[in-house]
DNA sequence: GATGAATGAGTATTCATTCAT
DNA sequence: GATGAATGAATACTCATTCAT
């Protein structure tokens, strides 16, 4: 009695996530997350060892979440059709933007583990980044894009509109399509002339 | 009479810089401060009251000056080149990308101080957003830009691009040119059709 | 389940009475405390969440004894004597004499419980204090006491007199009986003339 | 120009017990002083080696001046009308009340001063309060007062008198008035019968 | 003398983490 | 497993005091 018995990962990884979007990384304490879970806060070490591994493992799932969506787009579209899907999914997984910041955060005390979870989390990140990447590369080499601006950039744009206030406001849909518009098409109103 | 003064608010403000970053927000303490300016902790105390005062104070010193430098766009520029100057002043500040968080997270003690500054802050931060959604509407308005994508859309993408990691591969220069480049033109390969 | 307690609010109750006994509202600190108790410091904020929580909720328990004691007094007893049980209950609980210092310095942090706390504190104190003041008045209306000196200046005493040092050399109930004769007789020796 | 070059002691004195009437014992701060005088704190340091020492020279000061006043009592009176002037002349000095936390709490640094100065502090108060013993053994010897009760609980009485808070109600000369006459007389009526 | 600057020692408080049941 | 209890390490902050000019 008291609480269910079964406490999953799963609902330590949505408690996180309110917290992490309420308050921010520092905001998540151990604390705060058992009593949102009612639960002892020492029961969460039965999951996790520390609290780097659970931010670690939620990054990881996060991750893991979105690479697995990313790995759906289907391979034979165009480069910029290609992009569009992932800007997309990118704005449907908005807390991936702490995750930068966690990589230098986390100093946990099992560095063994610790560095190998912030490795693999890198290189997670790496790979979506260099997916994204490629398909600019592409892009350029099918002169669909022009090549006078550097494709990093333009990684770092679609990458960092996860940030965006305005998100709420306009929707994920609404806002990818008027980003990727702006991307390809520009500001420059052409219709006058 | 007194001692001579070996500290000075600025060289505090230089460290908090680079502390803010290497480490974040959260790696601020009067401790690393004081150890890297050796002197000792308590002598901070003397500068700034407490550590938030410190914070908002820095982030007040970099607000004006770059509040300085964008007033002195001339007005009577056409709105986009007013923007493209814009973007070059928020790219060379990028050490604001941490005000949001900051009038969050600050609760100084000294209550009435505190909610002044931050008031202030956000009502300066706002002051340039503000400036930077008016020359878009004006660049709308003037049929220089179109309408279909929403005008906070690209405040928030030029706000936020002083994110963008690559800004210190390719130099603020550059990144701004190109940027604003795409802003305006977009991707898509003209040139070849 | 858990760890055996090893610690109750009551025995942090009775080592904070040590210590304002012997060194006064400011000898109070969590580390003294902790010393006393040979617990870490860190495992009274599990007991109070802090300091003047810890102070408020001592004064708390102390007056609520204290009223219970008082409340006890039997109604229909004439009022000087109702007086005189009242003035031995407040010898019995000398150290509610910091109350007062108490109610002026607590700023805890938590300004919403403390300041609960402390209008209730001042409550239960004026409580007893006007029904101290009621019952002299009682005993001046029957004619049982001069009207000649002011009720308040008794009620004074009579709280007051916790503070005598005496009271230890003397004994609660002595010092009591010898107070309370001389309040109602005086010192003037009558047996003389 | 900056402030008048004489600064002096009894200034000092002045606010010191300003401070004392308003935020109790401690609330007194060299740092609190030096504003109020509009000088810098280690000023004061000129004056007084440290905090203890102020303290301490002020409540010798105080002694002082009170026992240059009991000392005026003339020898010849009447011993319960000797006790009366003394009761007036401690009601005029209630900042005596601090006198014995005081000689607690001080720990200044230089033991050997510090130590001499509470010793003749507490020699200071111990001349008075044998003083009024004694007045009030020889008020018991004359058969002016009842031999019942105890010298030294009345000795405690008129001394912890300065602390009743009315006592700003009903000014100095009415309660040592009513006060005296309550402990002549008590508070039985006499004129019923 | 006077004072501005610097500082050390002490206390409060938070939180991740360990331990015993 | 689950959990209540205990704790150590780290940081914020205050204030008396010393030092150099």
């Amino acid at each position: 009695m008291g609480r269910k018995k079964v406490l999953t990962k799963c609902e330590i990884f949505e408690v996180t996530k309110n917290i992490l979007k309420e308050e921010g990384l520092h905001g998540v304490h151990f604390k705060n997350i058992s009593e949102k879970l009612e639960v002892g806060r020492s029961t969460l070490y039965e999951y996790f060892s520390n609290k780097d591994d659970l931010l670690l493992a939620y990054m990881q799932n996060l991750m893991k979440e979105m690479n697995d969506k990313v790995n759906g787009i289907e391979d034979d579209l165009p480069p910029n059709e290609k992009l569009y899907h992932l800007l997309l999914i990118l704005l449907e997984h908005s807390q991936l933007h702490q995750i930068d910041q966690m990589i230098r955060d986390v100093q946990s005390s099992n560095k063994h583990a610790a560095d190998f979870y912030r490795e693999q989390l890198h290189a997670d990140l790496m790979h979506t980044y260099s997916l994204m990447t490629n398909w600019i590369e592409e892009a350029k080499d099918q002169r669909i894009w022009k090549t006078t601006i550097d494709s990093s950039l333009i990684g770092d744009l679609m990458f960092h509109s996860i940030l965006f206030p305005n998100r709420d406001r306009l929707g994920v849909e609404t806002m990818a399509r008027q980003l990727f518009e702006m991307i390809e098409k520009g500001m420059v109103n052409r219709s006058v002339n």
